[in-house]
DNA sequence: CCCTGAAATGAATAAATATACAATCTTCAC
DNA sequence: GTGAAGATTGTATATTTATTCATTTCAGGG
């Protein structure tokens, strides 16, 4: 019986009914079910929960949110150039075959201002809402081609 | 102009261009650009904004912090069937046009073991991760059909 | 020009969160 | 059983973030 996996549940749920603020908050709501635990500890469990605070309240996200790294894992390596046509629609380039991949990843995160993405082979077509929002997105997908700068 | 507007909106390309973890590093990376600010301004900033810190890093939320019943609400009455084709993809249909805001709906709220959604104009196929994730997945998505049968 | 009030700001500091480190449990091989 | 390796924990503290408060800036009215 692991009273951390335990502990790890009602943390969940006591911020899922709740509004939690703090950690201290969440100590003393773990307190009240009979879970004694230090903040230290719900620092960690947090952590490991990739729980996040947003609007002063903590939440566990929706995925996409907080998935940004293990997005760029997916995509780093596998993404060999972005171009715009025109102010909605961006095309990357992969290597064959890892297109489907790459642009499920990208619906995972569901960036800012993307609407949506069609893969092919090694040709991923993004639309995006609007020009600003595509600038944004395709410097931040460029951040992630090895060997392109980051500022540009 | 407004150095603020302008200053948060600097902020929004570094956090999606480069990997910021602390507000320290966006005073910095401000300053490079020319923007002098203290961190003080940037919490104020990040506040306003309503990014959050996820994975050790400061970033845009997709969206707002989204319920389950905001997702519900966006979906129901926009939902007339779901059907499984094969084990890993899910078959939606819905009223014509509705196909991309049905699945935006549903990125947002990229429920366990939903891989991906492509959607067309009033269909929309939903790719699992496995047989048993399709199954509560669409048992779901069947239960926000008014006057649901079961299908599939 | 001088006021006034609202918004914005920075310095200092309070508050909140993450971590180093040592102690204590678990597991598992022997 | 004993002991080693690793996980989990709390305390104390370092780091990071939010806030208080005094000051500055700027627009508009006189």
């Amino acid at each position: 019986m692991s009273s951390l996996e335990d502990r790890r549940r009602v943390i969940l749920e006591e911020i899922a009914n709740r509004r939690i603020e703090t950690q201290e908050q969440l100590v003393t709501a773990l307190r009240e079910r009979g879970i004694e635990a230090s903040q230290a500890s719900v620092s960690r469990d947090i952590t490991a929960l990739r729980l996040v605070k947003a609007d002063g309240r903590w939440t566990a996200p929706t995925r996409g949110l907080p998935t940004t790294n293990r997005f760029e894992e997916r995509i780093t390596g596998r993404l060999l150039s972005v171009d715009a046509a025109g102010d909605h629609l961006l095309v990357l380039r992969t290597p064959p075959g890892e297109a489907q991949g790459v642009a499920l990843a990208l619906d995972d995160l569901s960036p800012e201002g993307v609407v949506g993405t069609i893969a092919g082979d090694d040709t991923i077509f993004v639309a995006v809402i609007e020009a600003a929002a595509g600038l944004e997105v395709a410097g931040w997908l460029r951040s992630l081609i090895p060997g392109s700068g980051v500022r540009g």
